[in-house]
DNA sequence: TATTGACTTGGACTAGGTCCATCGTAGGAT
DNA sequence: ATCCTACGATGGACCTAGTCCAAGTCAATA
């Protein structure tokens, strides 16, 4: 049984066909997933499940802090459940594929206090661009 | 008269009403305007501009280097007219709104080789998020 | 000032996502 | 085991941001 379901009862969760199906999917992959892409394969396991149900779901899901979005350019959102271990993204910019990265350093240190503008400033987000290896050869 | 019309014409851009109007409207304010606040103030003074000539130009200025997107989440992009000096973002949770920032050190050199998966890296963006100080208040 | 090919137009279309009234059901109470 | 009911699911309408296209217009060159 998967740490994440666990992880969700405990906190009271209401648990439904529905919600199983979509934690499933992202726990089961450790890629980064579209909404509509959570949908189809959700839709393999249980045929009825609604768009709105995929959506409402993914949005508590990142309520609650189990998964994060990842809003790489103006396509869709991607879903990463990998959100215990922190890390920022490296995304090809000829073909769209991600990776996790681990980067040094604390880039929130790095933003001293003049810069902020007065902003309670409570995260930063990195993304690497580059071509990856297959499109680098092309 | 403005720079940023001086280069585009030096670069054998055909100048249009429409064109002038856009490209004027980025010069003039500093700030990050959506495709639809430069609609709106295009459209002040040519009333006649269509929203894909909007789209259009702003697509020809990022192709030329005279503008960068900013796609800060799943809101609608905006357009930084303020590209000839490298800078990052910092963006209000939960009102949108956008302010340059110049943090130190430099996040390139903090992704070791080993995080890489051959990729060649090329640039890194950066997004501060935080509450800004309207938004803070409330 | 005539020509012409690049530019503009507006309206239809699409992707991605949200909203809502209604129906269904998980899980506690009996 | 069954009943209740508040929470969750449904699907279809709706919305925003953006793209596409055929037809009309016009800036720049000759």
């Amino acid at each position: 049984m998967s740490d994440l379901l666990d992880r969700l009862r405990r906190r009271g969760w209401r648990m439904t066909a529905q919600r199983r199906v979509v934690a499933e999917v992202l726990d089961g992959e450790h890629v980064h997933l579209t909404a509509d892409e959570v949908l189809a394969r959700a839709t393999v396991r249980l045929p009825e499940i609604s768009r709105a149900t995929v959506y409402n779901t993914l949005g508590e899901l990142v309520s609650l802090g189990e998964v994060a979005e990842v809003a790489t350019d103006g396509r869709a959102k991607r879903y990463d459940p990998n959100v215990h271990r922190p890390h920022q993204h490296l995304v090809c910019s000829n073909c769209g594929a991600i990776r996790d990265v681990h980067p040094a350093g604390d880039p929130l240190a790095d933003l001293p206090a003049s810069e902020r503008f007065g902003f309670a400033v409570s995260e930063v987000e990195m993304t690497y661009r580059g071509l990856c290896p297959d499109c680098h050869q092309a």
